[in-house]
DNA sequence: GCATTGTGATTGAACGTTCATTCAGTCGAT
DNA sequence: ATCGACTGAATGAACGTTCAATCACAATGC
């Protein structure tokens, strides 16, 4: 039993870097079932067809994410500390895991992201929501909606890891500007 | 001759409408040739192969945008005005032409982008450094590499044009906090 | 004016490849 | 002996690309 879900993570984890680095549609099947040491039929045991495969992996890099996030969440701190921890976290989470990072950014801005996707419920999204909303009734952030300024913060996390990834040696020497733009954005949010 | 250039642009817009739904590979040739008015094989008078037509697309999408942003850019304004109104035509721009925002999201996650895509002179990426570049010799933004400057506010532009695209429902009553955001940013980024 | 030829765009059926998916047979554990 | 996981060759559909044939039309010759 154990057996089958570390193979179900194989799977997984094999077509996570694969997609990350050929995208969707570069890798075929065949290749993540080789890439995971299985035969292509074995794949359809675990998942109904390639694009469940897909929505497993999108659920299992949120799921990922959050636990990463949410496990270093110090509730005990200031808001302003757990700000800057959550953006230090998700970064260096992204940083750790670069396929993940790959994956989530390309299927965020396919057409698998679709308006059935975004309404199902999803565990990081709801982490997210909750810990702004926090910040707001605790008042220490801007009454914002708590959706905006998830997402806000999250594609600025996403966008400067992609930054770092591919500019890194243009960048190497002032890492440090990238860094600016948390507490540009902190600044931002605060209440004054 | 313009007849040419027509048809061209014809198959150009027929595919990016394809693939803002559908996704790169959920639009084959053949659709893209029925949509344009034009038999498949037509296609390959204009384009090497399917890459190179949306390597076209790509440059034709990148040349829309600045030309947008660069022709409203009114060089006689204090440097906050022309940062607002540059925000606000990108966000013009995107929101009149939805297709062009959903493959420029989708291609930039890409594996299409790839690091020779990327280090490719690119009239847009040259524009917008330029003009931050310009707001820090003016001395009314911070000294932060310029190219660090135009990915964020591209980014967070590009992100909140998606954001009212998927949750048109949830916040039509407060898009409000979404313009929020570019004096968030604008606070972060101007010389106190 | 009219016929002929040349040129280059256009067509769409046909080709060959790739790939997701299936399934008959094998293996291994209970 | 049973059952379910596993295999990988086989299947067939989808798709990018080609190309022989057609067409539009301009240039040339009579």
């Amino acid at each position: 039993m154990d057996n089958l879900l570390d193979k179900k993570n194989c799977i997984i984890n094999s077509a996570l870097c694969l997609i990350q680095e050929h995208g969707f549609h570069g890798c075929p099947v065949s290749m993540v079932a080789k890439n995971a040491g299985v035969a292509a039929g074995t794949i359809y045991t675990y998942f109904e067809n390639k694009d469940d495969l897909i929505l497993g992996i999108y659920e299992y890099v949120l799921d990922e994410i959050k636990n990463y996030v949410s496990e270093r969440d110090d509730t005990s701190l200031s808001f302003k500390d757990r700000f800057y921890n959550y953006w230090k976290n998700l970064t260096d989470f992204y940083e750790l895991n670069p396929s993940i990072h790959g994956f989530y950014d390309q299927f965020m801005n396919s057409p698998f992201n679709s308006e059935e996707i975004q309404n199902r419920p999803n565990a990081w999204h709801d982490y997210a929501y909750s810990f702004f909303n926090e910040g707001i009734k605790r008042g220490e952030i801007k009454a914002l909606n708590p959706i905006v300024l998830s997402i806000l913060v999250n594609t600025n996390v996403n966008s400067i890891v992609r930054i770092k990834k591919n500019f890194k040696n243009k960048l190497a020497r002032n890492n440090m500007e990238l860094d600016e733009i948390s507490h540009l954005i902190w600044d931002g949010i605060k209440v004054d």
